[in-house]
DNA sequence: CTGTTAGCGCATTCAA
DNA sequence: TTGAATGCGCTAACAG
């Protein structure tokens, strides 16, 4: 079976192909009775126009590029169906990409999209500063910032206010009468985790306390060397989690925390996938949260509420951000005037994880 | 900036786009030599061949299609994930569309793809009978289903135990002491659905137990009729549920369920979107589970072993699943042999969410 | 061993 | 108001 091309129908309604290609893009004026015609021929042979070969005569193809770390991640998930959704109502189509944090990933992604000639990129860039994601700017390929910005890359960013949605959790836990608040973060090279730790920071200097540093701890996956982690000598990892991005770390940081002489009575962590670890570890030790440690996460979960304790969280408006995203990529990819948005607000949901600390669990 | 073509290198290095295009594909012999200077103009002027110029020549995109009802269920998301994996390591690219289970959607969606000249399509069809999807397949575009099947198309299907799966799970209901077991279920049109109940009743049967059909109550969303569930008047959804699929419904459902006048004491839920809701609804009516009613879900989640009680589930191998499907497809562009699967096996995760039933709560 | 050229399916300029 | 012809960037005969 071979396609219908245009040459078919402009055969079939006695016109040529310009004339097709004319009615069917509305782009010049055609007699009411041609265009008829060529409806017809059109509906007759269930004819579709081929996006490749007009791609290649309009060097537009109607594909946007979507990075991300990894789609699995719920975040990540939310934020893409708010992608689609809006660039769907637009004609374009969504390519999806998983990097994991993995700059070479991230490179090779770039070069293929470029290769396919991509109207418009959507991404959350890993960390670094990126040769080929500076190449596709230069190459003038509309690009918008998802979430987190990378270094030395001068374009669109749709983001979440960090800072503030951190100063408030924090803030949160100081009220309640904390004063020992462990952080579990990430990576320190992506702009998100550097925004939540310095909402912290701000925090405790707000409230006239001192950050002691080993109260923060780093569980970002480290790219390429996901085998490195130092697991901890009591608490083997539950098997099922080790696939998860940064759970690992999470659980093994969170041990360290709690390993300390004067462990923290809260703890912080700075985005829902390491929270998930963070839960499983204190399981294990059979510590009661909030009871012995309370927990606030970055981020909110759909399944949140039903967690025991339910967790309370920063919620980010994650499926908005997508949307506003794409609809940025749009304005610039049509040319419109597109002026940078303010960061989307971020709400603390207060529901069981946390209350005032417990003296006694203070010093072992 | 003007794009760098196959034309720019042969200049550059003094020989025909017919020697370019062959030493960039290996596709006949080149001299060493000349094979080197290609190669030097290449890396020189960082040239990137067109894979939109290149689908038009050889009608091949590496780009398939990916079909799904909304991929921001946990069950989709894993699936796109090695969906993504399997079908990056083989050169192709991933456009995902979200259906939510509504065919004028699917149908949209399937036009676009032909448009685009995909080499492939994996696609979890909505549940009727699709004349673009006929046509698609009429078109010899590969086709692999996943996770479920169309009615009338005869192309691969990378599936679940679904029945064996939901006959475990009811047989370890019975095991507990069950007897009047009650199911959650989803749209009678999709497959899966289908095949749990099917499971649920084979068990039931088995076992010497009548099915009371009152205990089976349906909440998969009605496509396009979103807002005529009738909600309960005494227990309102929690607003952040309601942009969820399938869980508004699973809730009411629940509640039905719970006003029977001899009431389950245990809860089959055939799909994780819909025990969001059945825990919602259980909470809010103040019913411990499993004390009072036992839930156990098809589908597991990375997050069930947190909820409250830990969530026993039938669980499946989701990211395998995609990938599966993914190698599939790909024998399948390639013209390799490829015989049909298997039903992948499924796995009962006892947790905590069942136990024996409790007498005292089975009539009010 | 390599070059010339037609053509993939469309949009578009130039004519008419 | 419409058609003919060119070219987008590449592959693949065909020719040499």
């Amino acid at each position: 079976m071979t396609r219908v091309s245009i040459k078919d129908v402009a055969q079939r309604a006695g016109v040529s192909t310009a004339t097709v290609s004319h009615v069917l893009n509305d782009t010049r004026f055609v007699r009411e009775e041609t265009r008829q015609k060529v409806q017809e021929a059109v509906d007759a042979l269930q004819y579709q126009p081929s996006v490749i070969a007009r791609g290649l005569a309009t060097n537009a193809t109607q594909t946007i590029g979507l990075i991300v770390s990894d789609i699995t991640n719920p975040f990540f998930t939310a934020v893409a169906r708010g992608v689609e959704d809006e660039l769907n109502q637009h004609g374009y189509h969504t390519i999806f990409c998983n990097t994991d944090e993995d700059h070479g990933r991230q490179d090779d992604y770039l070069r293929l999209l470029f290769a396919r000639h991509i109207d418009g990129l959507l991404i959350a860039p890993a960390g670094t500063r990126s040769d080929e994601l500076t190449r596709m700017a230069a190459a003038n390929i509309p690009i918008v910032q998802l979430d987190r910005a990378a270094p030395g890359l001068d374009s669109l960013l749709v983001e979440v206010d960090n800072e503030g949605g951190a100063y408030q959790a924090i803030n949160y836990l100081i009220s309640l009468g904390h004063r020992r608040i462990g952080v579990v973060r990430g990576l320190e090279t992506i702009t998100t985790q550097k925004a939540r730790v310095a909402g912290y920071r701000r925090a405790m200097a707000d409230a006239g306390l001192l950050v002691d540093e080993s109260l923060i701890v780093r569980a970002g996956r480290r790219p390429n060397n996901n085998r490195s982690l130092t697991p901890h000598p009591d608490y083997p990892m539950p098997a099922r989690l080790t696939n998860l991005q940064m759970t690992p770390n999470a659980f093994h940081g969170l041990h360290e925390l709690l390993d300390l002489p004067n462990r923290p009575t809260a703890i912080f962590v700075t985005n829902n996938q390491m929270t998930l670890g963070v839960l499983h570890a204190l399981k294990e030790r059979n510590l009661r949260c909030p009871k012995d440690v309370s927990v606030i996460s970055f981020d909110d979960l759909d399944w949140a509420p039903l967690f025991s304790p339910p967790l309370t969280v920063v919620s980010q408006p994650t499926y908005e951000l997508g949307v506003i995203a794409a609809r940025q990529l749009v304005r610039l990819i049509r040319n419109e005037p597109v002026e940078p948005l303010a960061p989307l607000p971020v709400k603390l949901l207060s529901r069981e994880s946390c209350c005032a600390p417990n003296d006694d669990t203070t010093g072992h």
